[in-house]
DNA sequence: AGTGTTATAGAACATTGTTATCTTCCTGTT
DNA sequence: AACAGGAAGATAACAATGTTCTATAACACT
């Protein structure tokens, strides 16, 4: 447990991770087993425990991928003169995400792998994300596009709301609801909410 | 698996059952194990197959019985001239209704127990209560206090961002979060969102 | 009373995460 | 070149899980 390896992966953690991330994309959490990992990456189970320590270990590497990942779209967001505009691309982007990576998000934000709990510093990396939004109010709070407020407590107001349509979205699938619409005045709420 | 009697439980359903709840809701979803829920009920495992043909079957149960509970809940709120207020008397009972059985409330939206789906009936329930919200939306809008909206549309936003603070609150424990006031102002977000 | 059905307990089975054992191969020294 | 030492990995073993099987006990009905 001590000596895990976890910044420098070779080949063989490398593939595992692949393994284990298309599994968790395919075939839900159900299908994230030690055994199918290794036996999809062709290796033996050992390998998972010699590069990661457990199976959380893996998953754990899978939950910060997936928050790399998030943060790489909301980078992408670009920075025009309307703080608004780009608020709103960030909340599509921001769905768009959740919706390409439905499995990944319940891992990051629904914990879907039974007993995994991320680790601090895993936590740590999601705080990171929200600071990055809250940047991003913050930087439209100085433009006078949005009013005044603690940005984190901004951000948390923001990424609650989004995440609460998709989380509804995704789970209680089948409802005869609109969640398109829902989405957008949803966000449109937060918007107005946060300029008067 | 066919004749499975969900109705009328008799004396030993009952039994398991609570037990099963004081399971979930002192040691979590991974403490629910059949040999536990038979063990701590006093009796073998067979009861609970006999009972409920599964595990899945009792976490079914746990499921309706969460959301007959939140029904409750909802249908305590008063109705009275002011229906902005009894909205807001609603938000307030759902979070404390989240915030009191927080395991309930994961295995109601956020499929805690791995593999558990609730069936088609059980989502059923899911929407009826839904539609206990849209009714007081609508409610509210006949009175005028609400701009006219599709009834259901209105409560899936309502939901969702109720939804949104309260999974980030109990999941992203542990963050420098106000989440009452994240909670009180997305709901002022949205309540200000259906006025105008 | 006796018989057939049901209910229950306890053992057995497949699958999980994890650990232990044993083989294998590579590296470094004489 | 030959051999020891150690690291790596495959296989098997272990504990715990959901589920099923089996045998026994209890009950209902004629």
């Amino acid at each position: 447990m001590a000596n895990v390896q976890l910044t420098a992966l070779d080949d063989v953690g490398t593939t595992l991770l692949e393994a284990a991330g298309r599994l968790l994309a395919e075939e839900g959490p159900g299908a994230l087993t030690v055994r199918r990992i290794a036996g999809d990456a062709g290796m033996s189970t050992m390998n998972v425990y010699s590069r990661f320590g457990s199976k959380h270990g893996v998953v754990e590497q899978l939950f910060l991928h997936g928050f790399r990942l998030l943060a790489a779209a909301m980078a992408d967001v670009p920075h025009t003169d309307d703080a608004l505009a780009d608020l709103r691309t960030a909340g599509s982007a921001y769905r768009r995400f959740a919706l390409e990576h439905t499995t990944l998000y319940s891992v990051m934000f629904d914990r879907a792998v039974p007993d995994y709990q991320p680790s601090d510093s895993a936590l740590a990396t999601g705080v990171a994300t929200l600071q990055q939004l809250a940047e991003l109010l913050e930087r439209a709070m100085d433009a006078g596009a949005l009013r005044r407020l603690d940005p984190l407590h901004a951000a948390a107001i923001v990424w609650s709301t989004c995440h609460g349509v998709i989380s509804l979205e995704v789970k209680q699938a089948g409802m005869p609801i609109q969640w398109d619409a829902v989405y957008a005045d949803a966000c449109e709420n937060v918007v107005r909410g946060l300029t008067t």
